[in-house]
DNA sequence: AGGGGATATTAC
DNA sequence: TAATATCCCCTA
């Protein structure tokens, strides 16, 4: 039609590019504006784009846009962000927009509440449920309808019956905001001299309004937290929003309280566990700037903020902020790309730094800021190791004797004690003591897991359950398996054989009740009404344990067996992560270490508490390390019911392979790497010196081979530092 | 023939 | 991604 334009919109679909349409003239549409438009037999809402319309499609082909949102628009750095989050990830731009458009009824604005206020005389006809509502009402204040009902203890057919008397008066109560705004200066923190000067060079970074990244070192229990809420004060009083990036904020209250302690009121949350109606709010108030601080899993990251000004990764190492499925991406990198993007200050916060983060700190492109001292008088556990082959439990034991009188004593003295094994169940082989049949699962090449407070046997690769049977299913015998190692399950029956009188708590994620009971758990942890807490890595991560004196590390060499790249970082940092718990409140503490290898360096690095022996050591070992050369495909991973297409396509991998000898091929069946989840969707993994390099010859790659139905995803295990 | 499951195609 | 089309295998 005459004085339509034709523009681009970008659909939160699986497609690269904007789709083009026709748009009224009376929308007076401009990129970022947000708008419905029909995609085959639906409407969906998508994004006006920045990108030129596509002149190929034909004009009677154009579809017009539907409707344009009263919504504040996607704003130019979060476009920016999703091109290039979209790019480096090698997702389509569609999907990469679907977790910026994640709250669709946010769209619209919020319906005030119905509320009420005193109007006339009193009704004609009084009665007991009336007059309690009246008593309620004293002098001009607006109740919203249903609160007053509640309060009053009557039906809201009561109120409404009033107020269709004319002795009430309907009136519009704005709805409550998502959180109310922080007070940077409600309550100064005390901070020792190291964290004073750390504060300091943060606040100048966002004063500066200009794109860093500081890496916060600090011991466990050294602060970091009250050092970064000054960069959101800092951030608040510029003006700006500022973001706080948590791995699993769902149970992490006591971060929020903290938060509340320092700023007057609780952060806007944003994660898995938010309710749908909660998610709109908070998305919309992030939008119009409402909302001036999140605290957020990693998915808040792509939340359309209006005016963000820093963004804190707390726990930057943590491999929760990895999202592996639709876009890959690792949130505390990305983090990095958007305050490049927009401009202002991210800062890194950890206690055991990624070795990806400390080579960015040594190579300059970070700066790295190291607490060293204990706050408030916290000491650091004396930490001492044993090694299992001289030291061994006995038999069908688990707790080697050392740390049973560490546990005696610390009972004895009225104290808490936390064993930490990272391994959920009873034990993780079942086999028959007859004919030696092991239990495997089905689908994967794992041995099946036995969880016996549930009578299952279970793999922790795929979810696969099976009932434990009686007999051996192999050669009939009655009562013939036995269950070979330990899992916390199992741990928690010693401690209660050694201490009958002892109150014991096993935590693992796998306990029924979900994020409430782990909470109420946490609680009475905290408040001493255990006295011997089991867990798995979940007692790791972040809860403050105040009353704990004593950690006992069970099998601490388990994740080191594990053939990839990380394995000893990860075991660092898990390591380093449980046995900080102890001590934090101050006081003497101790840790055990139990180790088949206490001559492992990071073993050794634990025992010292030497963090700077770790790192320089990985750091050379990884430098060093025969890294495949530039280009050279790691392995094809397949998963789903499509192996045998996965097979031909790896065959054609191969068949390009003569070509080019810097590419090694490996078939499904010898892939280095596990199941990927996923329907006949195919996955290279690969790994490459430099990313940069690696990121334009797999474009140019796939542009020359054609790919297979189903499409190739290709995920790049690599620092986002060398595009920037 | 026709149901059900898995897989392929398409959307401006 | 979500809706729809297509294909394949099975039973009857």
């Amino acid at each position: 039609m005459a004085g339509d334009r034709v523009i681009s919109v970008m659909v939160p679909v699986a497609v690269e590019a904007p789709y083009t349409y026709r748009a009224p003239a009376e929308f007076d549409l401009r990129p970022g504006d947000i708008v419905a438009v029909p995609l085959g037999p639906r409407d969906v809402i998508g994004v006006v784009w920045d990108d030129p319309p596509d002149p190929t499609i034909g004009h009677n082909r154009l579809r017009p846009v539907a409707a344009k949102y009263d919504a504040p628009p996607v704003p130019e750095a979060v476009r920016r962000f999703v091109d290039w989050v979209a790019n480096y990830t090698l997702a389509q731009r569609g999907m990469v927009l679907r977790m910026v458009l994640r709250a669709p009824g946010g769209l619209a604005p919020e319906n005030p509440i119905a509320g009420v206020r005193r109007a006339g005389a009193d009704p004609e006809r009084m009665t007991a449920a009336r007059k309690r509502v009246l008593d309620l009402l004293d002098g001009d204040l607006a109740w919203s309808k249903s609160g007053l009902a509640a309060a009053a203890g009557v039906s809201s057919s009561v109120v409404q019956g009033l107020v269709d008397g004319g002795v009430l008066e309907l009136i519009e109560i704005p709805a409550r905001p998502a959180a109310l705004p922080p007070d940077p200066d409600f309550a100064e923190t005390v901070l020792n001299i190291e964290q004073a000067e750390a504060a300091d060079h943060l606040r100048k970074a966002v004063e500066a309004n200009a794109y860093s990244v500081t890496l916060l070192d600090g011991v466990t229990g050294s602060g970091k937290t009250e050092v970064y809420l000054e960069a959101v004060a800092a951030a608040l009083k510029a003006g700006k929003q500022a973001l706080v990036l948590v791995p699993e904020i769902g149970l992490t209250t006591d971060f929020l309280d903290r938060f509340a302690l320092r700023f007057g009121c609780r952060p806007a949350e944003w994660h898995s566990e938010v309710p749908p109606r909660m998610r709109e709010k908070v998305w919309r108030g992030v939008a119009t700037g409402e909302v001036r601080v999140v605290a957020g899993a990693r998915s808040s990251l792509f939340l359309p903020f209006a005016e963000l000004g820093l963004i804190v990764v707390d726990e930057e190492h943590d491999l929760a902020y990895k999202q592996e499925d639709r876009v890959f991406y690792n949130a505390r990198d990305m983090a990095v790309v958007r305050g490049h993007l927009a401009g202002f200050p991210v800062v890194l916060s950890s206690a055991t730094p990624s070795v990806e983060s400390r080579v960015n700190a040594d190579a300059g492109r970070y700066r790295r800021i190291v607490l060293t001292d204990r706050y408030r008088a916290a000491k650091l556990p004396e930490i001492t190791a044993i090694g299992m082959r001289g030291n061994p439990p006995e038999r069908g034991r688990f707790i080697a004797p050392g740390l049973v009188a560490a546990i005696g004593e610390t009972l004895a003295a009225k104290e808490q004690a936390l064993l930490f094994l990272n391994r959920r169940g009873y034990a993780p082989l079942t086999l028959c003591r007859h004919c030696g049949h092991r239990f495997h699962c089905p689908n994967c090449s794992t041995w099946l897991v036995e969880h016996r407070f549930r009578g299952i046997l279970m793999c922790h690769h795929c979810g696969h359950t099976e009932p434990r049977p009686e007999a051996c299913p192999a050669c009939g015998e009655e009562n013939s398996l036995v269950a070979c190692g330990p899992g916390v399950e199992r741990l928690g029956e010693e401690v209660r054989e050694r201490f009958p009188e002892a109150r014991v708590i096993v935590m693992s994620s796998d306990i029924l009740g979900g994020v409430k009971r782990l909470r109420m758990e946490l609680q009475s942890i905290a408040k001493g009404e255990v006295d011997i807490v089991i867990g798995t890595q979940l007692v790791a991560k972040g809860h403050n344990f105040p009353l704990l004196t004593l950690v006992g590390v069970v099998d601490g060499d388990l994740g080191l067996a594990r053939g990839d790249m990380r394995a000893a970082e990860r075991t660092f940092q898990l390591l380093s992560q449980v046995t900080g718990r102890a001590g934090r409140s101050g006081g003497a503490s101790r840790a055990f270490l139990q180790t088949f290898a206490p001559e492992h360096p990071v073993m050794r690095a634990i025992v010292a508490g030497d963090r700077e022996a770790f790192y320089s050591r990985e750091i050379a070992e990884r430098r060093d390390a025969q890294l495949p050369p530039f280009g050279r495909l790691a392995g094809i991973v397949v998963s789903g019911p499509d192996r045998p297409s996965a097979q031909s396509y790896a065959n054609a991998f191969r068949r390009a392979a003569p070509e080019r000898p810097d590419i090694a091929v490996l078939g499904p069946a010898e892939a280095p790497l596990a199941v990927i989840r996923g329907r006949s969707r195919f996955r290279l993994l690969v790994q490459a010196p430099r990313s940069a390099d690696l990121q334009s010859w797999l474009r140019a790659w796939l542009a020359a081979a054609p790919a297979p139905r189903g499409g190739v995803r290709v995920q790049v295990d690599v620092d986002p530092q060398s595009f920037l």
